[in-house]
DNA sequence: GTCTATAAAGCGATAGAC
DNA sequence: GTCTATCGCTTTATAGAC
C-alpha cells in the first residue's frame, strides 16, 4: 500500500512539457506563449502536449500549481537571537525569495491572469503570501511570549513588516527599473527592523 | 500665440478610440484586447484607428502615457490636523485609491507589460509610487519640522507608512479574492499610523 | 479621415498513421 | 504515446474607394 503520490503520473516528456512551459509562461506571459513554442522548447511534439494537457489553460495551471506545491518554507528561526536579529534574518530570507527573478516574473503573470484564472490566484495566495503571514506571524507571536515585542496581533505586525519590505525597491524591481543609488536591501530591512522594534517595544 | 497644448490633435474619433481602448486594455489585459473589439466599442472602423495609431503597441502606450498623466494629486494636507489625523487623512486618499478598479487594473496590466514595455513602467512608475513617494514625505517632512515626528529620512518614512497599507489586503483586492472577515481599511489605516506615530515620537 | 474588404500570418486544437 | 500534417478560426495590418 506505499502509493507514493497521487495525480498524473510521472513522465519524462511531461516533465519536459511543464519545465519549458514554465520557462515560456514565467517570462513572455500567458498569452504571449504559443503552444508551438512550447513544443518546441520541450523537443516534442504540439499533439503530444495535447495528449498530456487537454487545453493551455489547463498547461497553465498545471504549471502554475506545480510551483506553488513546491515553494519553499521560510525556515525556523535559531531561537537563541534577540527579536532585531531574528527579525532581520526572516527578513533577509523572504526579501532574497521576493526578489528573485523566478518570483517576481511568477508574480507578474499570475496577477495579469488572475482576473481570468480565479482559481490560479487562489493558489497563488495561498502558497505565497498567505503562507509567508502565518510564518512570520508566528515568529511575531514567540517574540511576544519571551516578552521582547508586545505584539497584541502577531498576523497583524507580520503583515505591517512584510509591507515594509516590499516597497519602492520591490516595485522598482518587479517594474524592471534600476534601484536608486544608496538604496540596498540591507538598508531596506534594518530600517524596518528598527520601526518594528520601536514600535513594539514593552512598556 | 496661445497655443493650448501640445503633441497629437484633439478629435472626437480619437478620444473615442483611445477611451475604448483604454476600458478594453484595462479589463481585458493588453493581448486578450483585439483591436476590432475597440473599434467596435469606438464605434468606427479598424483602418480608423490605424490612421491615428500606428500599431497596437502605440495604442496601448498612448492610453497608459493618458492615464499618468492624469493622475491626481493627493492633495495637501489640513495644516490645523496633528500628526494620527494628518496621516489617516493621506492613508485614507491613498488607500481609496490604490484600491479602485481602475486603479487595481492599471496596475495588473502595466505589471504583466513591464518588461515588454519599458517606457511604459517607468511612467507608470514616476506618475504613481513616485509621485505618491514624493508627496507623502513632503507631509512627514513637515511633521517633522513642527516637532510632532523625529523622522531622521521622510521618503524612508513614507516608504514605510504607504508599504504598511499595501499589504494583505491590497494583495487580496489585486489577486480579486474576497477580503477577510474584520479586515477594514480603516482598521488597516489606524494600525499603520498608530505604528508609524509610536516609532517615530520624538525622544 | 473614414469606410469596406481583404490580405498574410499565427493561433489553439485535431485527425490519422504508427 | 508520439508523430506529421492540417483544419478552422482569429489576429494585426493594409489597399483602395470615397
Amino acid at each position: 500500500m506505499s502509493k507514493p503520490k497521487t495525480g498524473p503520473k510521472p513522465s519524462a516528456k511531461r516533465e519536459a512539457i511543464l519545465d519549458a512551459a514554465q520557462i515560456a509562461f514565467l517570462e513572455e506571459g500567458y498569452a504571449a506563449t504559443s503552444m508551438d513554442a512550447v513544443a518546441t522548447k520541450a523537443g516534442v511534439s504540439k499533439a503530444t502536449i495535447y495528449a498530456h494537457f487537454d487545453s493551455k489553460d489547463l498547461l497553465f495551471a498545471a504549471v502554475i500549481h506545480r510551483r506553488c506545491e513546491s515553494s519553499e518554507i521560510y525556515a525556523t528561526p535559531d531561537k537563541t537571537l534577540d527579536a532585531r536579529a531574528t527579525l532581520k534574518a526572516v527578513a533577509t530570507r523572504l526579501m532574497t525569495l521576493l526578489l528573485s527573478p523566478e518570483a517576481l516574473s511568477m508574480y507578474r503573470v499570475v496577477v495579469a491572469e488572475s482576473l481570468r484564472q480565479p482559481d490560479l490566484a487562489r493558489a497563488f495566495y495561498e502558497s505565497g503570501p498567505a503562507r509567508g503571514k502565518i510564518e512570520i506571524g508566528a515568529i511575531f507571536s514567540e517574540l511576544h511570549r519571551r516578552g521582547e515585542l508586545a505584539v497584541s496581533d502577531p498576523w497583524q505586525a507580520a503583515d505591517q513588516f512584510v509591507g515594509m519590505l516590499r516597497t519602492d525597491y520591490f516595485m522598482r524591481a518587479l517594474l524592471g527599473l534600476a534601484q536608486k543609488d544608496g538604496q540596498t536591501m540591507d538598508g531596506i530591512i534594518d530600517n524596518a527592523v528598527e520601526t518594528m522594534v520601536r514600535a513594539y517595544a514593552p512598556a
